[in-house]
DNA sequence: GATGGTGTAAAATGATCGTTTTACATTGAG
DNA sequence: CTCAATGTAAAACGATCATTTTACACCATC
């Protein structure tokens, strides 16, 4: 494994368990088995850092979002909670610990979210054989966002939850 | 008004737009208008300083739930979002920045959340006249949650999303 | 008019922050 | 063989961290 990959690993899962302004780089160095010299060379710096991890945290995620159906989407959404999650959106919290002053994490972040909210609506289209419904996309949004960040104070349950509220906002449009 | 009061109140305005980590004491004082002695004679800790503000804001949040129907419930969170909210919410990003280490924030975030829990169970037993729903409960919680996370990137419009979600999942058990 | 409580200002604490630098070892390509 | 690249270890950078301490001022009450 190179450099790079090696340093994004071990950060993402510092970060995720402690925080990004706690994380210091002496334990981000030290869980990488890297000098700090060879830290700045390939990650530039801390919140470029903090961007490569978020970057990398997206296309994985991504990749488990490769689903054809919404149901399908909550039911990864629920692996992925209990493989890597259950501390909440790893996106937002690096927004809200930044207070959205570095822009390359804000990039980060709303590259995200992006992604996520298109993979959405792509979903509703199949799903609803409608061009659009904006009013249905941004419910499932607040769905997924919400299974996520609830997940953290009540576990599983929430990302079920999330999956049948969603089956009984699409059933209304399948009429 | 008195110090404790002061204080609280500047501590969460900078915690809520700079994080809690990165807000560091000096910034604290120099807001409030105190020295650093006083805060530590009034505060006790920094931990202890962010799980007073937690509590603070958990009573002026709970006076906005003051509701009794669901609709009532979301309408009083898009107020909420409106004047105070657009940042998430403050007690998952406290526990996140913390990493669960503090005990006194963790059971102010818990106690807030649990709060909410219990008033939306409430609302769910007026509006379904049944003694009780985990399940819509649940998703309400998901719904809430998930609209106060969405609004950080999509504005407003996420939380008239969970609105109109919720009255379309308590309509099926009106029946 | 001394006393105790409550405040400030400012310095000191030792640790840790993110980042850069200095000095040196290893290694692959010309 | 040499050059350039790439790595490490370790120290230094000045800044800032949360917290405590020292020294002093104010003010109400006995």
């Amino acid at each position: 494994m190179d450099i790079m990959s090696k340093l994004v690993a071990a950060s993402e899962a510092l970060f995720d368990r402690h925080g990004f302004t706690a994380t210091g780089m002496d334990k981000l160095t030290k869980s990488a088995g890297i000098s700090s010299r060879t830290l700045y060379k390939h990650a530039g710096s801390k919140n470029a850092l903090i961007a490569s991890v978020l970057g990398e945290r997206d296309k994985r995620f991504a990749r488990r979002l490769e689903v054809d159906s919404i149901d399908a989407l909550f039911k990864a959404l629920e692996d992925w909670a209990r493989v890597e999650g259950g501390r909440g959106c790893l996106f937002l919290r690096a927004y809200g610990e930044t207070g959205g002053d570095s822009p390359e994490i804000v990039e980060a972040v709303l590259a995200h979210k992006a992604r996520v909210a298109d993979k959405i609506a792509e979903l509703v289209i199949v799903e609803t054989r409608q061009s659009d419904n904006a009013d249905l996309v941004e419910q499932i949004i607040v769905l997924f966002e919400g299974a996520t960040a609830a997940a953290i104070y009540r576990g599983e349950q929430s990302v079920v939850a999330a999956r049948m509220a969603a089956a009984t906002l699409l059933e209304r449009h399948r009429l």
